[in-house]
DNA sequence: GATGAATGAGTGTTCATTCAT
DNA sequence: GATGAATGAACACTCATTCAT
């Protein structure tokens, strides 16, 4: 990686942001200073300041290129099931999923969690990108509702405790799930899921 | 507090984590220094380093103080509680309740829970901290279950799925709960968790 | 200003040179940067240096500039008058006029001023000047001694007076004017010069 | 000068003051920075700032040392002459003489005089020490006006114009006074100064 | 117990400048 | 003529920490 020269923005930007989330992999938020990612990357630190002018847009730009990613990656799992009911199983199943909560390093996304009780443009980064993926829920919940695949009075109510439980299920991953395998409680995590959303429950 | 002079460590230990604290909440992780500190409690920084010995320790303070806290605080508000049935009705209340989530300012533990991907003593202490909760719970659930309170076939499964939901909660609220107010949303919360409690779901 | 294309150099330079003046007004000597005239310009950094070489390039053909004003607007001023009595009235009235004073933002001036202590260039640069007016001064009152309308017996001595109350104007005009209007000292140094002028102190 | 150790502030802050004082000449104000202090000192940038919290401070304190500097010698020279007359010709012969105009080197001096363009706290400083010392004239000036040694209808106006000839003679002396001996000019300047104050110009 | 002197590593950022396109 | 990639030096400043008093 080292060495390249005369590469443009569009390249470079991508690159560097790359280097950004190795780095902040490996030395976390406050261990990660734009000389730490320049020499990860092989270049002088002012390269990366000539590109993001200053760090708070660097940090932008990642959360914004990880929530991208987050939504292209959903959007590649799900949209192309045109059967509601096997989109329905698809959609619990990912959700629930070992691989789904590795989409991000949980570091990495934990630390951006954290950053957004500071700073307001992290905080509406993400803030938005729940209320994306909570609206998403609830238009799929009024298709799978109106058709019987659930059951529920609220579509919205229930969306939010499908994202509710699955951010808890993230966490508890760290800090609990390590005594015994991730699936083992997920799988209890979805046969709730499932249990309120088809008994009507919310 | 400033001030204040010949004091013993006994005193003067936890009067720093307090200030400590209060600077976590205002400046956050990556704001707060030993000089911030010092000069919150009108102290001198060099004051901080001869009762904890260096910056890590401090923070290892601070942590098993806010653990010790909840865990305090939690003992103070069931353990006297005689009948079971209200014993249960009330830990679920307090569980899904505003104050609850508010014991220890967000963003505080955020930070914590955020740095215990980083250092292993932190995580170690966390995760002490709530497979001790779990544990009591599942302590508790075998109780009610015995009783009939509540109807549930693995009742440490349970206990993991409360805290899960809990976690949730506060994390949504942060996120998503700006837009109604947080007793809405933890009312459903509950809800589903009575629900799953009391179907032998799990 | 910004964005026009494709001029040459003729064309380019002074307007370059003017971006640079104005940037010194808002920001001083050392907050001004090749950058921040580029991004006054709404140019290119590089594009500055493209047509001077480098910054003490920059600075010198501003001051330059600066100069080249400053004894043209001095010649508009004097020299069409052809009654010698009227010219050396209005050749004192200027020198001690506002306006005057102000022929060139006094903060850029006393930057260039400093400079000259450091800046062999800029020195000589400024010397020229002050002596090019001096000895203007000089050949004035060579005229006005003989025709009776001053009265010294060293022409040059009282050329070089006259430049020092000037320049003590000035200076005065920025510590000590504030309390009181320009125009009220600036008559007193007038009269007191008109005096030491026609009483053949020097 | 290097490597003294635990000196306290009240010998070292005058020590680094000095040091700024010695680079600040050798390097002019833009190419003073606090490791070039530092290094000229033999000790370490980070102890400056462990005196003086920061470079505008650094500044300050140079600027007020630099006029508390400029009071006192003033105030050794005059104030025990008791003879009014004798008083009067010394402090003309002082203002005029060379020795006053390099109390402070003039390249120091006159880049505080353009901070002062820039910086409100300089400006302030510099202004208050002017008047400071035009009210020492106002005042001498209207014991000599009382007791005949000069004769001026307003004593005030008469403070301002002298320390305006005075500045006025620093600046000639730096931009005109090279090619011929300063005690020459100032000469010229005494004797105006004297021929205004003696026969009530002002 | 408490303070201050001193250090050294490190931070983000600015800047002038060069080179290739 | 104009732009952007890239560099490297420098800067003020913060920080945790050690040591002597």
């Amino acid at each position: 990686m080292a060495g390249r020269k005369n590469q443009n923005a569009e390249l470079r930007k991508p690159e560097i942001l790359e280097g950004y989330y190795r780095v902040l992999i490996e030395e976390g938020l406050e261990g990660t200073s734009i000389s730490k990612i320049a020499k990860h990357l092989g270049i002088h630190p002012s390269l990366i300041l000539h590109y993001f002018k200053n760090k708070d847009n660097l940090r932008l730009g990642l959360i914004e290129l990880t929530i991208s990613k987050f939504k292209a990656s959903h959007l590649l799992k799900f949209d192309h099931i045109e059967d509601h009911s096997l989109r329905f199983t698809t959609l619990i199943d990912t959700i629930f999923s070992y691989e789904w909560s590795r989409t991000v390093d949980p570091g990495v996304h934990f630390g951006f969690y954290y950053q957004s009780f500071r700073d307001a443009s992290v905080s509406n980064l993400f803030r938005e990108m729940f209320q994306w993926f909570r609206d998403y829920l609830y238009e799929e919940f009024i298709i799978y509702n109106r058709e019987g695949i659930i059951q529920v009075n609220d579509e919205l109510k229930a969306a939010d405790f499908i994202v509710t439980l699955m951010e808890g299920l993230e966490f508890h991953a760290h800090f609990l799930g390590q005594e015994k395998p991730f699936e083992e409680f997920a799988g209890v995590a979805k046969k709730s899921a499932l249990s309120i959303l088809q008994n009507r429950i919310i």
